[in-house]
DNA sequence: AACCGCGACAACCGCCCAAAA
DNA sequence: GTTTTGGGCGGTTGTCGCGGT
């Protein structure tokens, strides 16, 4: 016995601390990824001066910390997407929420165990109660709606999807949401004109309605985030800001969600401060006339 | 006021896979 | 070719707050 614990005193694993983040916790791990990237994750803890293992760092900030998260209730599309395409993948949150921009794997497993599950069930109940015919004239016209469905025909849940699952799940119908959409260019208005957004030659481009001019990615502020994503993408390369790029006459908060994404801001309502809001605000030289505030939603 | 049940959410655990050694 | 290591994913558990009794 004393050997063995003689043993176990030479091949002491490290203490992890378990357990809920601390506001502290939090703004070193934030602090730290944000300056440096995260790189290899199990060195961050030690380079960050945590006491947490690299698993527990990520799992934190891909589920609360990384910027861009979108928080609070699912709105009923938000809902009615899980569900398509629960339908057709499975318990597959991660590809789930691919197609949910701002919305953690963890998030969406969360809620549909502990409320979208339920509704399923409680659907299904009440189709089995509905009388045979009935529910024949229903199963064949969610058949038909199913088959005209951009998302293909549903798959088997055990992962022996059929073929258009597959596509599916490696390429992906729905458009992802890249961290520069959060600002959404579609609903700003430049110098009081609104503009465009498209694509040429792959290259997002921006054209004004009065103008036949397009312009090729050099938007500040699309150039800023494309260059933020890309940071955290290949934190290896480190996280450059466009300081001062942001014009505040180049994009205003509160612009209609045309039927798209609101323009809006979301920070931690956990953290005491708004923290990432700081960082923009302080890092960034962001404008004075761009509101943070604890109600805003900002996506990725 | 105390207790209990429940829902929501955060975090951990174990497994799998791919890349590196 | 084998072992090790790191990252990702899904399942599960733990914690907290809130409402009802």
């Amino acid at each position: 016995m004393g050997s063995k614990s003689s043993m176990e005193k030479t091949k002491t694993k490290p203490k992890y601390k378990k357990g809920l983040w601390s506001p502290e916790e939090d703004q070193r791990l934030r602090d730290y990824i944000l300056h440096h990237g995260h790189g290899c994750w199990s060195s961050v803890p030690r380079n960050a001066g945590l006491q947490r293992n690299g698993k527990s760092c990520r799992l934190r900030w891909i589920n609360y910390l990384r910027p861009g998260l979108k928080r609070g209730t699912f709105s009923s599309q938000e809902e009615e997407t899980i569900l398509t395409l629960h339908q057709t993948l499975g318990n597959k949150w991660a590809q789930i929420a691919q197609h949910l921009p701002g919305r953690t794997d963890n998030e969406i497993k969360n809620y549909w165990h502990s409320y979208l599950k339920k509704k399923v069930m409680d659907r299904a109940a009440k189709l089995e109660s509905i009388p045979k015919t009935q529910q024949d004239i229903e199963s064949s016209v969610k058949s038909n709606i199913t088959s005209t469905s951009s998302l293909g025909s549903v798959g088997n849940r055990d992962g022996s999807s059929i073929d258009s699952n597959q596509s599916m799940s490696n390429q992906s119908i729905l458009p992802k949401l890249f961290f520069a959409e959060w600002f959404d260019l579609d609903n700003i208005l430049h110098y009081g004109q609104s503009y465009n957004v498209h694509e040429v030659d792959q290259f997002p481009c921006y054209s004004y309605n009065d103008s036949k001019d397009i312009h090729v990615v050099d938007h500040p502020n699309y150039a800023m985030n494309l260059e933020m994503q890309e940071g955290f993408t290949h934190p290896q390369q480190g996280v450059t800001y466009n300081e001062g790029s942001c014009s505040s006459s180049e994009f205003y908060n509160g612009a209609a969600g045309n039927g798209g994404f609101d323009l809006q801001l979301k920070f931690e309502e956990q953290t005491p401060e708004n923290e990432f809001g700081g960082l923009l605000a302080g890092d960034l030289d962001l404008p004075n006339d761009i509101f943070l505030t604890s109600d805003t939603l900002m996506y990725i």
